[in-house]
DNA sequence: TTGACATATTCCCATATCGGCATGTAATGT
DNA sequence: ACATTACATGCCGATATGGGAATATGTCAA
């Protein structure tokens, strides 16, 4: 088997920078596939295809008006994956406080050291 | 060019399921590989590839005990996605304000119909 | 040293990717 | 009807993938 398709969940979609950008860009307020090609420097088909992958996923919706089409993005269904980041969060917080706590051991120590070796 | 490797930043490696399950399973405390394989039950060297992705981009520490290798998840190198996930958290719950305030909308309009239609 | 155990790497294959380019389709204006 | 504008899709080639099977590396114990 080759990798998962990037159309198989959030995740896989959002592995392409450019596909991060593109919603990024989408969230604050719905754009034409013109713009996001002038913005972000993309040719023309190249973002149509990343807006059909995001389409697919769910993580856009669009909306046509006359010839253009406007895209924005879906916020919810970024959700998930802010989600299960966040399963670790209270683990990385404690490795701050550890790493935290290691330093402030070690000054003690320090400190414990320097006036034993005034002594000497 | 194809798609970016897996070791090219946290999202890529990420997009991988099992690589996510394996995450998980090591963020509570360290395992060695074998426990991997019959926990999650994945061939060895398709355990050990996985980690080697991790490994790249800084989501997992080793730590050899004997013949044995004890892996650990690094959940600091989590944290950009979920700031990158958080961005949009203020648009999703804008957009369920937005559900809920239509609803209410509704609610308020169907409630006028109502008393008017007992009239006729 | 040899053997057993634990893990890592290599090779092969089927598959999906993204970019570039060309072409297709849909809506508008004249 | 026709040309034009705005997007979407199709085809191609180079590349990286993940699974499977085999093999290599590394560590300990006798």
């Amino acid at each position: 088997m080759a990798r998962a398709a990037t159309t198989s969940d959030v995740f896989n979609a959002v592995a392409e920078p450019r596909r991060r950008e593109i919603l990024t860009m989408l969230v604050v307020r719905e754009h034409e596939v013109g713009e996001i090609v002038t913005i972000l420097r993309l040719d023309q088909p190249s973002v149509s295809k990343h807006l059909r992958v995001l389409r697919d996923v769910g993580l856009v919706n669009v909306r046509r008006n006359g010839r253009h089409k406007l895209y924005s993005t879906n916020a919810e269904a970024i959700r998930p994956m802010h989600e299960w980041t966040a399963t670790f969060e209270r683990y990385w917080k404690n490795q701050l406080n550890r790493i935290k706590e290691r330093a402030e051991e070690k000054m003690r120590k320090e400190r414990n050291n320097d006036s034993g070796n005034t002594k000497h």
